[in-house]
DNA sequence: TGACTTCAATGCACATGGCATATATGTATT
DNA sequence: AATACATATATGCCATGTGCATTGAAGTCA
């Protein structure tokens, strides 16, 4: 921080007088902030994330999250919601900040900061936004851990081919699913990732599949019916050639 | 992103070799990225932080998170560090990163991106660091919101009268408290904030404190020693009038 | 109509937390 | 020295939640 500011001007900053300590650019080192996000969906039995095929150097040919500059008077969360449209054309979704990476050498080119989002949809979303243009692809995400501690993931795609990621992306990946994980335990977050109704068992299948293990039917029936975040429909599924399952809707908190 | 990098050239980094795109400074909106971090203790029933009064303008007079601007070849963890040990004194201490803030008028002199952390020490090392120099002192955080969902905090001195912070500084020190309760549940954070040897009772007026609520004593007690994070020393209290407690520690994950 | 599959409800064993009670072990008081 | 007192520590009981098995319900299909 400057010792004294060398001019001091009065503005009017949101109705109130405050005081502008003219900056001095010169004793500050300045960076760029980038702001990407992890757009995640769970089906099949995976978590999937949105990736962008790069057209240039660094890491030509390689994939990359979707991803930009942080503008001069855009917040971060709008920056987020920014890249979701312009690179995925999806708006409204959920959307929440993960972490910041700073490594000095993350990208070869300068230094980049980058504030990272991510952004949870259903099925439904994710497919339509990962058919768009011809950059955008879908990874599956395989976590190569099954203990506690977070660790590296691999991406791959629909052949099962492992996709390098550009830059530290796959560090990025990674805490975006210790992230999901871990709110799981206490956050409707599941909810997230369903489409507007859905059974029970689908419901445990995305929670299955966040936590990368098995869970007990019976419980997580009684676990998420008394947690009172479910709301029968009254109608059932269809397209089953069995008894078909009640299908539930995510309660309105409004509600409680 | 340019969408054609000016020139390319071969440069090696970290001993592979890259591509450097010429970075072209014009393109881009370039600002400034600052750490700051909430030191955190825990005794007398309330957490402290600590704060610096600030110098200059703007918010000439109030008390500010201590902070300062990222240097060109640290990572963010780097500045956090120096910060703490630049103006209080501090070193080796639990330190995680909390949240990155950047509203574009955040900061009425330019925009600046703060990227925060959180730091927990004990008692002994709080005071330390609150006693240096004349700038530098503690604030009781009183945290006015009882229910779930984080809010607002009121930070005051040792004769409870509200320190407005400068910035949003005061929404900051709100998430920190926010993320140590959440930490609590799961993780063995309470450690961070005790000394090197402390009763079962010292530890459950530290969670208490943290989590703004009382706890039962005997499941406090089981749950902890059922934990394996505890170990006896085999020692006992001592200057208490009555029964001393044993003496734990933390355990060493090494012995697990 | 009966076989089959999955949904959904119920009962039971077990682990854990909240709570009450009893005993242990130090200091302070008489 | 004996006793009061305060807190530490151990044990038992009950309510609650989870894992697991059993049973009945409600659809499709041959």
């Amino acid at each position: 921080m400057p010792k004294k500011p060398r001019e001091i001007t009065a503005v009017d900053v949101e109705g109130e007088p405050q005081f502008l300590a003219r900056y001095d650019a010169t004793k500050f080192d300045r960076l760029s902030v980038a702001v990407d996000v992890v757009l995640v969906a769970a089906f099949e039995g995976d978590l999937s994330t949105l990736l962008i095929r790069r057209g240039e150097h660094p890491f030509l040919g390689q994939h990359a999250l979707p991803g930009g500059f942080l503008k001069k008077n855009e917040t971060l969360e709008e920056a987020a919601t920014r890249v979701l449209r312009s690179k995925a054309n999806l708006a409204g979704v959920f959307l929440e900040q993960l972490y910041t990476f700073g490594e000095p050498r993350r990208d070869p080119r300068t230094r980049v900061i980058s504030v990272v989002y991510y952004a949870l949809v259903d099925e439904a979303r994710f497919r339509a936004a990962a058919t768009g243009e011809r950059e955008v692809r879908s990874g599956r995400i395989r976590v190569s851990w099954e203990g506690e501690t977070g660790g590296p993931v691999r991406v791959v795609d629909e052949k099962n081919r492992t996709l390098p990621l550009a830059f530290d992306h796959a560090d990025i990946v990674g805490m975006a699913v210790k992230r999901l994980r871990g709110k799981l335990d206490y956050a409707p977050v599941g909810f997230q990732l369903m489409g507007e109704t859905f059974t029970l068992l689908e419901l445990q299948r995305v929670h299955e599949t966040v936590l990368g293990r098995t869970l007990n039917k019976d419980s997580f029936r009684r676990r998420m019916l008394a947690s009172g975040q479910l709301e029968a429909t009254g109608r059932a599924q269809s397209g089953v050639d069995h008894r078909p399952a009640e299908l539930y809707r995510f309660a309105r908190p409004s509600a409680v």
